[in-house]
DNA sequence: AATAAAATAGTAATCATTACTGATTTGGGT
DNA sequence: ACCCAAATCAGTAATGATTACTATTTTATT
């Protein structure tokens, strides 16, 4: 720990005490009322050096802005195509159907992306070592 | 059937005729070879009303694209993260983790987006009716 | 053939995100 | 404490995928 600059710990604080998915802008407004002078660059280079290292997570909905979540554990989230909220839900059992149909939600789409290292990539590395 | 354009159903045709899950650019060069002077903007107008009516899915990874997806049915994204690649993968018996670790694939991460309506913006809509 | 509605080509504008630069901070070694 | 190198920062400029716009063309209906 304490690897962080005070505004990379401001940003991720932010993120840890709330649940809207926030994005960039909302996260650089917020960190704002902190370090008032911290900058928009400031705020995207952390949240992507944030996502890389797995610490929070970064989705795109589809509304022109990418948004991040700071519980990086596997959960499913619901997008409302008419308010464009983005609600938690738990994949309980490992099961999509069950946490899509959660809380009223009403799904129409889903889609599920895994990020990794596929098969091709992992034998060209094992060559290199 | 029949109410596509000229236009709506080349780029159908190329997203039935692909695995890459492309993006718009990419379709609109192999649209190209069949209509050579179609528009930019009708590739991402159509892309854009296909996604809306369910015909097409469209998917962010996070490389500053929109990718588009001919298959609609629920299934499994493998993005990779050193070659960029998109790889299909079944949602057999429903479950995340097995189709996540499908095909040699090495996943770090995973994120899961359900669109639909939210239970409040389903209770306004019956009020309105 | 006439008319209205929808879709198109081509181009201009938008704006979230990224890149860049010179200043500031941090941490380790002496 | 002091020095130095590596990171990180604030501020601003640039990028480029996507969207908006307009005049024209196509399509569908009567």
């Amino acid at each position: 720990m304490k690897n962080f600059s005070r505004q990379r710990e401001a940003i991720l604080n932010v993120l840890h005490s709330t649940d809207v998915h926030p994005t960039a802008g909302w996260v650089y407004e917020r960190v704002r009322e902190t370090i008032p002078n911290i900058s928009l660059g400031t705020v995207y280079r952390n949240l992507a050096e944030l996502t890389r290292s797995g610490e929070i997570l970064s989705l795109s909905v589809g509304d022109g802005y990418e948004h991040f979540d700071g519980n990086s554990a596997p959960h499913a989230h619901l997008h409302c195509r008419i308010c464009g909220s983005i609600a938690d839900a738990e994949l309980k059992s490992d099961s999509l159907a069950d946490a899509a149909r959660c809380r009223g939600f009403t799904p129409d789409t889903s889609v599920y992306i895994a990020y990794g290292v596929c098969a091709e990539c992992n034998s060209k590395k094992e060559k290199q070592i």
